[in-house]
DNA sequence: TACTATATGTGCGTTATCGCACAGAGCGTA
DNA sequence: TACGCTCTGTGCGATAACGCACATATAGTA
């Protein structure tokens, strides 16, 4: 197994609210109104930001980092149901009007995040103007995302979804480098550990990817993406076809 | 096994908008303008109402009727990722602005459902009324269904997730009858018709069901929710909590 | 009443994953 | 440099679900 560096830099002053796709994505006048209430937030490792049935105080716009939304059982044992990046927000429930949700969110890759009070993206979203229409598509990015990671649940071998969760986090991220332990993998995939020990171990013996005590390096994208199962490839293409990146002028519904 | 009725004797003319807790959720002005364009459509048994990536030209409100949403695979195996009955609509990607997803809709239970035009409810989703706040709670509600489905897929026996699948069907009908063949239950569930057979034979062994070609009883509710996972009860729960209006037909006829 | 298609029951070897136990390996700190 | 904690590797029996083959039962129809 190759030596890897474990330091990371993170240059807060660096971030920009436009780094989020969803906040990028809002025309000027919104973001205007939007952007001097948004708050820089550090996002460290193992961060909850809300649990199951617990009423969100703020929304969270990742930049960099990755949050999963997971269930957790009454015997503790969790299962990832979506991932959420620079591509999207954490906190739909306040939108939806259900206040909470009977997920946890969970920081997976530690970053920045800016966070917005609930009522301050709730009276915007009452305008029933752009904001409502961003966030009706992205609620069905990740309503597809959800519905994916029943399928694969059901059908795929731990190899198979190994590789869509690295797929999935690496779209997240800014390079090809995961910070992340083996034992954090399978908690989302809801495997063993050993399970994942075992698939990682085939991965980095095809030469897709090498990895070292909670670093985890894709060397191999393209052939990643040919051993994933095709979960991978229909959240994506849905997710494209939702929220084409750049700006996508959101007309009325009707 | 025991003999069972075969007939089911439905009667168009006791149909009602008002059968479909969302409908009769509206106040009355948006009932006023929504009903007249309602048309009352029979949906059998193994009808699709949209294919994957298919636009819904109409959206359905289920009366009697049950209708799963779910995922054809590549090599043609499925997986169910929600169900939908007199509680619910299908079509929710067409006021999402998603105008298609990547599921399919199917009957999974034959009755009757109304159907309104994509355009009609797309306008009275625009007004950003009522319509447009009770459909945000009923996706949030279809969202925690998906969610648990993924949850059960990962870590459930067979056993709990027919439980659960009874379950969430027996909710969605007049009575304790489901006309339903094991086969139908293992491509929901996605899972060997074999598989089915075994659990379903343990259930009646256990005094909770009786079955016969096509037609299953359920004897023993309060033990079928016993031997069932958590799940149910969470997707339970959660549905009454954001749409207290819609209430079980169970409950009010038994 | 007999026939046929469909639904259900059962057996059996195979496989993936699990649960557990413990051995090594790498990094941080004393 | 040595210790200790965390992370990763490996072995092994147990188990749940699979794929396949085929037997049996039932409803509907000829």
């Amino acid at each position: 197994m190759p030596k890897l560096a474990s330091q990371q830099c993170i240059d807060p002053k660096q971030h920009q609210p436009t780094e989020n796709q969803l906040l990028k994505a809002l025309c000027a006048e919104v973001q205007e109104r939007l952007f001097p209430h948004l708050e820089l937030v550090e996002m460290p490792l193992g961060k909850v930001l809300h649990e199951s049935g617990e009423v969100l105080r703020y929304v969270y716009f990742p930049t960099d980092c990755i949050v999963s939304l997971l269930y957790v059982m009454e015997n503790g044992a969790s299962a990832e149901i979506s991932v959420v990046g620079h591509d999207g927000m954490i906190g739909i429930a306040l939108l939806m009007g259900g206040e909470s949700t009977t997920s946890r969110a969970l920081v997976q890759s530690a970053g920045y995040a800016y966070r917005l009070p609930g009522q301050r993206i709730k009276s915007e979203f009452n305008r029933h103007g752009e904001l409502l229409h961003l966030m009706l598509r992205y609620s069905q990015a990740l309503i597809t995302q959800m519905a994916q990671t029943a399928v694969c649940n059901r059908h795929h071998s731990i190899d198979q979804q190994l590789c869509r969760w690295l797929l999935l986090s690496l779209d997240r991220l800014k390079d090809n480098h995961l910070v992340m332990t083996q034992e954090l993998i399978a908690n989302m995939l809801g495997v063993r550990r050993e399970g994942v020990t075992e698939a990682a171990g085939r991965l980095h013996k095809q030469g897709v990817i090498d990895y070292s005590r909670g670093h985890i390096i894709v060397t191999d994208r393209a052939k990643l993406e040919r051993l994933s199962c095709e979960c991978y490839g229909v959240v994506k293409s849905e997710t494209d076809r939702l929220l084409p990146l750049s700006r996508h002028r959101t007309e009325s519904v009707a």
